[in-house]
DNA sequence: AATATTTATCGTAATATTGCGATAAATACA
DNA sequence: TGTATTTATCGCAATATTACGATAAATATT
């Protein structure tokens, strides 16, 4: 009844489709090209190269940083956000290890 | 409210982040560990080693087809899935090129 | 032809996500 | 001290997702 059944699953499987799901909009994704581009950017910036309000980024911002892609550092009254190297890392080869676990075999139907 | 704004953002963004909310939920992720092991595997097989029900297996099998990252072959009453070779690499060097442009150039906040 | 098997789809309920405006909280500035 | 700036959070509405049982649809089997 729509409640999620993540126990279910393994540590592992939970992971990468955390990972995967914070991903899994257009806004974070852009917000993550443009911490990529800039390597580091204060909040207000970002709100400006979005198309959202304010609090919607600030929620994304959220989510990116609760995934531990990102990180925030306070600088006064602003925060200037970056990417999280160590967490990127992890990630990109978690994918790479999943993606690359694939090779046809030619069994297929 | 509520209301996507995905026309705000760019294609590739919005590629990238559809085949990524694809890969958010772990139901997903053991599926296609389920078919990278056994690179074909009839629906109902798929389904027992799932602790959920024949119709939510089904459902995420449909939302992974959709996407592209599987597709499936009537065998009588069957339906034998496997994994998109070609749509999967091509996700495969989409993430891989979008993970791989970081790199820390020592500006992190 | 009747029955069984297999999978997709429908309907429904619970929960989660997305988005915004309003507002709070904290620092900077006059 | 009062005011502006910046960001996070709250409250709400709209929509989407997740899950299941029931049922439909299609092929196999008896």
């Amino acid at each position: 009844m729509g409640v999620s059944k993540s126990e279910e699953f393994t540590v592992k499987q939970n992971k990468i489709a955390k990972y995967m799901k914070a991903l899994g909009h257009p806004a974070r994704i852009a917000i993550l090209e443009v911490l990529i581009k800039k390597q580091a950017c204060i909040c207000g910036d970002i709100v400006e190269d979005l198309p959202l309000s304010q609090s919607t980024v600030s929620q994304h911002l959220k989510e990116l940083k609760e995934v531990g892609l990102i990180k925030g550092e306070i600088e006064g009254v602003k925060v200037c956000y970056c990417i999280d190297e160590k967490e990127w890392e992890s990630v990109k080869s978690y994918l790479g290890s999943f993606f690359g676990s694939y090779t046809n075999k030619g069994k297929c139907c």
